[in-house]
DNA sequence: TGCAACTGTAATTGAATTGTGATATTTTGT
DNA sequence: ACAAAATATCACAATTCAATTACAGTTGCA
């Protein structure tokens, strides 16, 4: 994981409180204490905005409106009530999610990672290029997957569940969730799910290295 | 073939390993590296352009537009994820095509040469620039195609769908979008396109070496 | 006009895939 | 170590899918 977030705030001390907690993540950070100075460093590559809704020089919905004209990076915006973040959701500004003050750390945290995590989803899963892991490659366009260099034959489902875990790596998956989205209704039994997984394993992951079984819950997928 | 093709990126290791890349199948190049100096080198002759879509001194969206003022000639978005190319064409940006990083440098040259084929389609000077793949040549312009030096006979629409299938080598195609794009409506039954695939592989392609059936999906073609 | 090629649809066949249960194995808590 | 629960494995019948073949209507052209 390597992306930085921006926290914009013209009150230091909040700037440094939310930086502090980061960094006991060990989330990089940097910091603007205007919207003046956010814009500027926007040039930077940058993967969160933190976004105080009230500032002096330029209140937060504006610079959010200036920052979409150019950028689809994910903003949380800091807002002193709901009320408040009601109203810019209401002016349909492109915000993406919102922490009220006082804020527990603990959230915002979570917060800040779900947004990476999301983020980071798509930029490796490009569409031409493969998705690769121990010796399996697996080419979406083509619906090919090939390991160590030999083409594998997957079933459509198979390969459906398998980007369906590509798309979701390191988050573990419960057989219902599974069905839903693969198999696109909740209808079947979720054995077929369990008998699916380990069709899969059987092609692609003998040893399970990658699709792994959370007893209890379902299946997780490494890379 | 006497076409010329433009890079535009501001990371040099980009455009140099897309430079060697096309040296290897002889597809004449220039490069610029800032969005100034892609306007620039438009004076002179260049019959597509690849195009990074974060440049530090103009995105690669505003230089898009740019270029689309004067110029009608074929752009190619490098994109570091497929939803910076949605939010391009919701922009109604006349881009032609996309390659996502990091890109298959197989994907990217068969891109370039489709696009390059498309353009001079429309040129004077490219009477028989045959596509090749086994022992089989097609003639676009000539409505020709020969396998092992013997003339193939092809109906019209099997020469349509031979086409199709080289501009999207490498790309499973479903049915639907097959009659969609050679049949140019939906109202056909699918089984047709199955007839007309097979009608095909019987002319040019008896053991499915290139034409490849996708269970579930629909027909793939590669060189 | 008449014939040959082409077009799209439909029926048939064989093979791959599908989902489900029945059984074996592993894991867990006590 | 044991029983219970969860998961893996296996075998199966039903279904789906694509290749093939046949066919009737259309087009083009000699």
């Amino acid at each position: 994981m390597d992306s930085r977030v921006l926290i914009v705030d013209d009150d230091k001390r909040i700037v440094n409180l939310i930086q502090e907690y980061m960094k006991m993540y060990d989330i990089k950070s940097i910091a603007a204490y205007s919207g003046k100075d956010a814009l500027a460093m926007l040039d930077e590559r940058v993967s969160l905005i933190i976004l105080d809704i009230n500032m002096d020089d330029m209140d937060g919905i504006t610079l959010c409106e200036r920052i979409r004209v150019t950028n689809d990076v994910p903003i949380i915006f800091l807002s002193a009530n709901a009320t408040q973040y009601d109203k810019v959701r209401g002016l349909g500004v492109g915000a993406d999610d919102y922490i009220t003050k006082p804020f527990d750390p603990v959230v915002l945290i979570a917060k800040i990672k779900a947004h990476l995590r999301r983020s980071e989803k798509h930029e490796r899963n490009s569409y031409d290029s493969a998705i690769e892991f121990g010796d399996i490659r697996v080419y979406r366009n083509a619906y090919k997957v090939t390991s160590g260099g030999d083409d594998v034959n997957l079933s459509n489902t198979e390969f459906k569940l398998l980007l369906y875990f590509i798309d979701n790596a390191y988050t573990a998956l419960t057989r219902k969730q599974i069905l839903y989205n693969v198999w696109e209704s909740e209808v079947y039994d979720e054995g077929t799910v369990t008998t699916y997984v380990n069709r899969l394993r059987s092609k692609i992951d003998k040893d399970e290295k990658h699709i792994k079984s959370v007893r209890g819950v379902g299946y997780i997928f490494e890379k």
